[in-house]
Formats: C-alpha cells, structure tokens, sequence
DNA sequence: TAAAATATTTAGACATCTCTAATTTTAAAA
DNA sequence: TTTTAAAATTAGAGATGTCTAAATATTTTA
C-alpha cells in the first residue's frame, strides 16, 4: 500500500487493486446534501436548495458543482440543476453509512441521546479509513439502522428502503409502529422525548381535524393531540 | 449555548461561562509538534526542526508559527525559535489527550494493532466535542496511559511523566520492565511484535557491546541480540 | 407574449495555507 | 576576525473555498 501526496485533499490511496480518490470535507459535504435533496429525482438539485442545505451562497454552490462535474461526480448543466453520478452515489452512501454508524455508536456506546449525535457525526463521517468503519460495523455488530430509523448502508452501499407512511398520510382509525423520524433537528427529538414519543412505539390515529390536520394520538397508554409540525415528521410502518 | 461563526476555523463556542475559541486543523497539528519538540525547554523549538517535524517547508512554518503568536499561542522572537504560552501548552495538551484516547479506544475496542492506530488517531483527535471526549474517557474506563505507554492527560491536562529510562542507558547486568517506546513508527512497531517484544515485558541486559553499543537481552524466557536503533528506543521502568 | 420577478451564473475579491526563489540574519570555520 | 555556511525570513504566487455585486437566463404573472 503506497501513497502519493498533492495537498491534503488530493491524497490518493492504493486501495484493493484499484484507484480510490479521496475528497475534501467540502466536496463530501456537498455529494451528501445533494443525495439527501435527491430523493425526487424527476428535475435535478437546484442551486439555491442546495444553498440552503449547504448553509452558503448560491454563487459557492456553483462553483463546487462545477468542481464536482469535472471530477465526475455529478452531470451538471448549466441552469438545469444537478444530479449525482453513479460514482458520487456510491461516494456520498459511504459517507452516509459512515455517519450512521458513528451515530450508533454515539448513543449505544458513548451515552449520546438521539438529539446530540448529529452535529458530532458530522465530522466524524470524514475520518478516512476503511479499517476503522469496517471494525465499527463489527462492533456495533452490523447495526441496520440509525437511532433516527435511517437505514445504515453496507459496505458496498445497499440498503433496505422501508416501507413507511408519514403520520399526517394516516387516516382516523388506522395505526403502525414509529420507525422513523424525517426532522432530526435537537428540538423536534427533545420535544419527542418529552412526549413520550419514542421509535418501536404503536401509534393509533384516533381522530383527525380537518381544518388543521391536527390529531389526536394514542401512544401505547398515552392520549395526545399533535399540530401536522409533528405528524408530518414521524415515519409510521403499518 | 449559543454559537457564531466566522467561517469554520472561527468557530466560537461559549462553553462553561467562558470562551473556548476553535482552532483549524492546521493550527492543532502545529502546536502538538511544537510541544514534542519542545521536551528540552533551554532552547525554542527552531524552525527547521519544525519543518521537519510537520513535513513542510521553513517558510511555511515561518507564516504559521507568526500567527500562532498573534493568537497568543506560542511566545516567539525571530530567529530565536518558538515556545508555547501556557494557552498553547494547555490546548496542546488536550489534542494529546484526543489522540492517546482515540488510540485506546482503536486497540481495546475495534482490535487495531498499535502499529495501525497512530495514523487514524492523527485525524480523529480534532473533533471537536467535550461531551465525545469526556464520554469516550469513561466507555475505556479512564485508561492512563495508550498503548504505546505514553501518559493520558486528564481534562486538566495533568498526567503523571513515569520515570523511565532508555533500554540503551542501562548497563549489563540491570533489568526492568518494558514501559513504553520513543520511535512509534509502524516499522518499528512490527519489528519488536515480530521478536515478541511487548509493553510490560521484564528486561535483562545480558551483555552490552561496548564497540557499537549493541545489547544481548533477555526478555521473559527469550535471548535476542539488539542494536542501538532498538535500545535508544524502548523505555524501561528499573 | 411582454414585463416583472426569481434563479443562476460570472466577475472580482479575500482568507487560509501552501510553495519556490531571493534576501537577511545568525552560527561556524578558517 | 573575516569569510563561509547554515538557518530563517520575506516576497510573490498558487490552490481551495468562500463572499458580494453585477450580469444573464429562466420562470411567472399580468
Ligand atoms: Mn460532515
Ligand atoms: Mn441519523
Ligand atoms: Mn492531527
Ligand atoms: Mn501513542
């Protein structure tokens, strides 16, 4: 195993009888947010959403897409948005199931509660060593979920998509279990936490408000009403 | 807890009633070199010593060591070589704490060898988080010392500096146990795991060469012949 | 479909960290 | 003590990633 140096971000690793090109913290970040923003994928990732995800400029977002495209891991042109290549969609599952695992770790090992691991995972997914993510999943003994409920890629980037129904989708009188949350912002976990609202649980929708769309919820043994802020924040499996 | 950001290496966090200002990755690095270089405190640590040291070049070590001064992290005068304020020994001295942590955490936990974790530890002692650390502290049991035999500091930054000599100061006939190593390259790591030489070993010196200084050891029921690359290396508890 | 609003890109600049080449200072040798 | 060698600094520039302001393209609305 030998190594050629070019600046940090240009170190390029001789890795199992083939080239794999390592990238900057940035240029991870972005094949990241542009996965997470990729979900639809009838038009591309527009600039400005990726801005905002990206916490910047529009006028950044262009020139790292730019960057991205010549390193082909997004087809990019102009005005038309952005999408990831096969090879940035393998990238950005690595970096994916890196930060998922790290957050298994930080809750099950470290005592982190669900809302305090994000920003912790979020540096630790750029730690570069295949070593150290194959050992983690060994020792989290192959965790296939997240303690949000997001699904942990392997190490060649599969991973199962569950079937699951936003809460406001459900209609009075139907239920499921919680299996997962899609704002993992600390104050809609710790306002979960203080509810009682936790993963595994059995959610029963006891009537609807049509006006607002609002609920009233039993949750195992507990009653509550919740706004569509919440219901349309917790993935429900029926 | 509220945070402003002045892009990323400016990150101000107000901690415990008092400002805990963010290093860049750069800044971290330098400082750890400087405070191993700096173990013989007659003299500032020079500027080609830490060129080496940071695999860089003089001038670049010029530019960042006239910053860490105006940051207040280092006293320096030119020409006359660098020393660390006791800001910079203090932050200096928790990246250790990071980095010996973090190589624990590699060998006791995910089975590294310790010729394989220095390199990982490199990357992984500039996340920053107290709760990570502190946490991470008490998953290993508050381990005082990595697995090369240096001294964990404590969140203070004091650690306990063992008395230990060089296997190559002792004379024929002493003995002691193996406490740690000087030289933690990985080259040297597999030579004394190829010879069984291990942390915590008992060590005679059977016969020392006084032509090259080389040293006929017994170590627990093995005879080995060693030369001064090894002994000058290896430090022993008497 | 033309005007207005919005989205995106370009131009030019700055901060950080690095480099090479040239200059200056200090230390060593004659 | 002068000369020479070594060490350190400065000058100038490049790479990366960011920003603001201006220009251009696209979309929406009238
Ligand atoms: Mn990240
Ligand atoms: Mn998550
Ligand atoms: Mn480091
Ligand atoms: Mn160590």
């Amino acid at each position: 195993m030998s190594k050629y140096f070019t600046r940090i971000n240009l170190i390029v690793t001789f890795v199992r009888s083939k080239f794999m090109v390592m990238f900057s913290l940035s240029e991870e970040n972005y094949l990241k947010a542009i996965f997470h923003l990729q979900t639809h994928p009838k038009a591309g990732v527009s600039t400005n959403a990726l801005a905002e995800e990206m916490q910047t400029k529009a006028s950044s977002v262009t020139d790292m897409v730019k960057k991205l495209s010549d390193k082909n891991l997004v087809i990019y042109k102009k005005y038309q948005g952005v999408y990831l290549s096969e090879s940035g969609r393998e990238t950005a599952l690595q970096i994916i199931r890196k930060h998922r695992l790290w957050e298994v770790f930080l809750v099950e090992k470290l005592d982190f509660t669900w809302d305090e691991v994000h920003e912790v995972a979020e540096e630790l997914e750029h730690i570069k060593s295949e070593k150290l993510i194959s050992e983690l999943d060994k020792f989290l003994d192959y965790p296939k979920r997240d303690p949000h409920g997001d699904p942990i890629p392997d190490a060649q980037g599969d991973f199962q998509v569950a079937n699951k129904t936003l809460l406001s989708d459900l209609s009075k009188g139907e239920k499921g279990t919680l299996v997962g949350v899609k704002d993992t912002s600390p104050e809609f976990l710790k306002y979960l936490d203080k509810n009682d609202i936790a993963l595994g649980k059995t959610i029963e929708v006891v009537d609807k408000e049509e006006f607002d769309g609002s609920m009233l919820i039993q949750i195992e043994d507990q009653s509550l009403r919740v706004s569509t802020m919440v219901t349309a924040n917790i993935f429900i499996k029926i």
